[in-house]
DNA sequence: GTAGGGTTAG
């Protein structure tokens, strides 16, 4: 597609000078710099050179003595021609009222605003009001002028009230002011309040009132704005017609803009560049590239623009190759060393994924701009060296570039990745400093780093202060409840916003973690309603964090069936499954729903295999585990990490190979962690292997000597064994430490009501019926040869007494309100944050068959579903 | 008309 190119190169690769509308300079290729040619220049070039104009500089600060005749108009006027405005605003403050001219007070804000020095514009704006000039007129017009152009928007518009507005420039200025800072809703009435007076709009008019309309996203107003403009005349300026073209493409509206241009007679580059930019961000980079090709054919003369829009349009179709030839091509038509080109250069190759050719024009880039600092940044961001970011960002500010908000968000984001809180609190501090802390981008970017570092109160924090909160506000501090395991609190904010702002897709995906987390079902099911009412079940993120929602709120057969229903499933919509399946005790068809993934071409990753390795073990499935396990390392060249090895250790465990298991652990090449030894010395338990529990515990000891659990869990194991000395040593030992004890607590939605409850605790309203109901079934329990097995629940963490038969663990006694509080054929949910007591097991089977009453437990670590006195995880748990 | 930034699922 570039031969076209190469055929004619001064046509089409040539670089042409180009305009730079922000320093009124004319740029030529090989680096030198014209001045625009304007009054000031032609002064100093009228004189022999800067040196005059510095003698002429002191010649005219002299104090002025009784016989001068001092005309005070000319010399500030002469101080504004050579740019001087120190000197001129000085001479200015020295002047009487009754000397100076209106064109004096003109030509010191015309600097003013040409140096956008808003402390200078102020005081003359003090001496005008001090000397009582009147400012309705054209006075009035270059105050707003300045006013626009050193950026206070808000005094422009104060004097712009006041004044005569009879001149369209002036409208035209504002309403493109308010385009700019995005306050599009002004800058509309502004244009309705102009033909409200009779100003009659020109071109300029449109181009800046259309900026307003298309961003609001309004296509009815595009078509009407369309209409009234050709009814006045404007179809036929270029100007106004690309200005049409953006509107429509910012409005989505593809089509109108593409007729538009098609209708266009007089297409400049602009038209041509308007189109590739409009395709691009429609996410037709192909039309984009499309209409490049036809503008090359054409002969069309190109500038930077037209190579910036077409680069982006490479990043949207992902390819490198057209951006490396282009690449070629700018170097032989010397845009390479326009800063602007190179940016998106650098960000085209960061973006299609090659980090080396991003640093490679990073290096030899001669002017960098904050631009170029900032994209390299995020570069490195995105292959995930947070760190070389950081780093980069110190080397930025060793060479005095300063960073601005995009620097900021996106070092911002680097310490989000890298976790790192120290470097995110170093750049608050920076932020608050140069108060920056007010930008909404700048607060979303920080609450999202605390969040990621984990520190939700400092997220919290600046959220709390935020002036304005948007939806991506909300949604990040929902999210990050969500990730810090902080549940109720993502539920809570969430009921709060939707008192003040609608929830969209992605709060839905934030919140629906929080919701399987609790195991809140009634939550979960109001927000699976709010996702069919707004259409959202075609959102990836959303259907996979469903599914998982009622996997884990124990609904296995709503998410098989919403699973089935996802069209596309991706890597992640089939791990949940698996996890699922494997949790709720089905080893098979976990097995089953992996290799079917595999089947479908899907790569599974190191967590898909956690899932699958977890769902082994879940089902006491030995062989499949080994053949998975070696699939992994083998076949996929995935390096297994602690928690696969953890599963395995689980699955050789909890099947009694428990020799295999020690030898395993041994041969690991990875340094082994209390979890592992701790599955083990589970296993230990179960199959009373005391001498090896012995061994194991020691390990388990010196990797967390303050976890109470593993001495209780060795403790019963002696207990079973009736090793009654070995319990009292095991005893005073922990005597000595002081250890804590975790708390168990368990859980159960009555009526969308959360009770919960603690071991032991009888303060809830209904105790008394729940202790009573729980002695009846334990007296029933012996009555029909339901053994207790009391070996479960031997020592208790709080006083290492052997327990009496009645356990009043907070599983139980959830269990036996729920049975009181539901109506028969009810399922009773149960969650509890411990792993679930041996006892309370088997009381739980009993319930389930005595009561008719299916009971679904979730503990920590899985499903067990009980029904007709068996439950689903026949022991493996 | 043109380069860089913030929120989502296992």
């Amino acid at each position: 597609m570039l031969m076209v190119a190469k055929s004619s190169p001064n046509l089409f690769w040539a670089s042409p000078p180009y305009r730079d509308s922000k320093s009124d300079t004319v740029k030529i290729p090989n680096g030198c710099i014209f001045f625009k040619p304007s009054s000031r220049t032609s002064l100093l070039s009228s004189n022999s050179g800067c040196s005059c104009a510095i003698t002429g500089t002191s010649a005219l600060l002299a104090e002025p003595t009784s016989c001068d005749i001092i005309d005070y108009n000319a010399k500030i006027i002469k101080f504004c021609e050579m740019g001087n405005l120190k000197n001129a605003t000085e001479l200015l403050s020295w002047s009487q009222k009754s000397e100076l001219e209106l064109k004096t007070y003109c030509s010191i804000l015309e600097l003013c605003a040409e140096h956008k020095s808003l402390a200078d514009g102020r005081k003359v704006h003090s001496v005008i009001c001090a000397n009582g000039v009147e400012t309705a007129g054209y006075l009035g017009a270059k105050l707003v002028f300045m006013y626009v152009n050193c950026g206070d928007l808000r005094e422009a518009r104060r004097v712009f009230d006041k004044i005569s507005n009879e001149k369209v420039f002036l409208w035209n200025l504002m309403i493109n002011e308010y385009a700019k800072i995005r306050n599009f809703r002004e800058g509309i009435d502004l244009f309705n309040k102009m033909q409200e007076l009779g100003v009659q709009p020109n071109s300029y008019t449109f181009s800046s009132v259309m900026k307003c309309f298309a961003t609001l996203g309004s296509g009815k107003a595009g078509e009407n704005i369309h209409g009234y403009l050709y009814k006045l005349g404007f179809g036929s300026y270029n100007t106004v017609a690309n200005s049409l073209v953006a509107l429509y493409f910012k409005s989505r509206r593809v089509e109108s803009a593409r007729k538009v241009f098609d209708e266009l007679s007089d297409r400049d580059v602009i038209s041509w560049n308007s189109m590739i930019s409009g395709y691009a961000s429609n996410g037709l980079a192909e039309k984009g590239i499309q209409i490049f090709i036809e503008m090359l054919g054409l002969g069309i003369y190109m500038d930077l623009a037209t190579m910036v829009n077409v680069l982006v349009a490479c990043v949207d179709i992902g390819t490198l190759r057209l951006g490396r030839s282009l690449h070629a091509h700018a170097i032989k038509a010397c845009f390479a060393g326009e800063i602007k080109f190179c940016n998106t250069l650098l960000d085209m190759y960061s973006k299609c994924g090659d980090l080396h050719g991003a640093i490679q024009v990073f290096e030899k880039m001669g002017d960098r701009s904050v631009v170029s600092w900032t994209s390299m940044m995020a570069g490195y961001v995105r292959e995930g060296l947070s760190d070389e970011a950081i780093r980069l960002f110190h080397e930025m500010e060793r060479n005095r570039v300063s960073p601005d908000i995009f620097t900021i968000t996106s070092i911002l984001h680097a310490c989000a990745c890298s976790g790192s809180l120290e470097n995110g609190k170093e750049i608050h501090d920076y932020i608050r400093k140069n108060s920056m802390d007010s930008n909404l981008f700048v607060c979303n970017a920080l609450m999202d780093m605390y969040a990621k570092c984990r520190s939700m109160e400092d997220a919290h924090l600046v959220f709390y202060n935020m002036p304005v909160k948007d939806i991506i506000a909300w949604n990040t501090m929902i999210g990050g409840y969500s990730k810090n395991n902080l549940p109720n609190e993502a539920l809570k904010l969430f009921a709060e916003m939707q008192q003040k702002s609608k929830p969209d897709r992605v709060t839905v995906a934030c919140v629906l973690p929080a919701c399987a987390s609790l195991a809140a079902l009634g939550k979960g099911q109001e927000i699976h309603g709010h996702i069919l009412r707004n259409g959202y079940f075609t959102d990836r993120y959303v259907v996979n964090a469903l599914v998982d929602m009622y996997v884990k709120c124990g609904v296995l057969v709503l998410a098989q069936l919403l699973f089935d229903m996802i069209p596309v499933k991706d890597l992640i919509s089939w791990t949940v499954m698996v996890a699922g399946y494997g949790m709720h005790g089905f080893g098979s068809e976990a097995i089953s729903a992996f290799d079917e993934m595999r089947d479908a071409g899907i790569e599974p990753d190191e967590v898909s295999f956690i899932s699958i390795l977890y769902a082994c073990s879940h089902s006491g499935l030995v062989d499949e585990g080994w053949r998975l396990f070696n699939i992994m390392r083998n076949e996929c060249k995935i390096e297994p990490k602690l928690e696969h090895y953890s599963c395995m250790v689980d699955l050789l465990s909890r099947t009694g190979n428990l020799s295999k298991a020690y030898k395993f652990i041994k041969t690991m090449p990875i340094k082994p962690d209390a979890t592992i030894w701790g599955s083990l010395l589970c296993g230990c338990r179960i199959y009373h292997d005391v001498e090896l529990a012995e061994k194991v515990a020691e390990r388990v000891f010196e990797l967390e000597p303050e976890n109470t659990g593993y001495y209780v869990l060795l403790a019963n194991i002696y207990a079973e064994a009736e090793k009654w000395e070995e319990v009292m040593k095991l005893r005073q030992r922990i005597g000595r430490k002081g250890l804590k004890k975790n708390p168990g607590c368990s859980w159960i939605v009555i009526k969308g009501k959360v009770n919960i409850f603690v071991a032991g605790d009888s303060s809830h309203p209904q105790g008394g019926k729940i202790e009573s109901l729980l002695k009846r079934l334990r007296a029933r329990m012996k009555e029909e040869g339901f053994n207790p097995k009391i070996r479960y629940a031997l020592i208790n963490a709080d006083d290492m007494e052997k327990e009496v038969a009645v356990c009043g663990h907070s599983e139980k006694l959830a269990m036996a309100f729920g049975i009181l509080s539901s109506s028969p054929g009810q399922v009773i949910r149960v969650t509890k944050n411990l792993r679930v007591c041996g006892d309370c097991h088997e009381m739980a089977k009993f319930m389930s068959k005595i009561s008719g009453r299916e009971i679904v437990l979730r503990d920590s670590n899985r499903f067990h579903h009980f029904k007709d006195g068996n439950c689903s995880c026949r022991g493996f748990w």
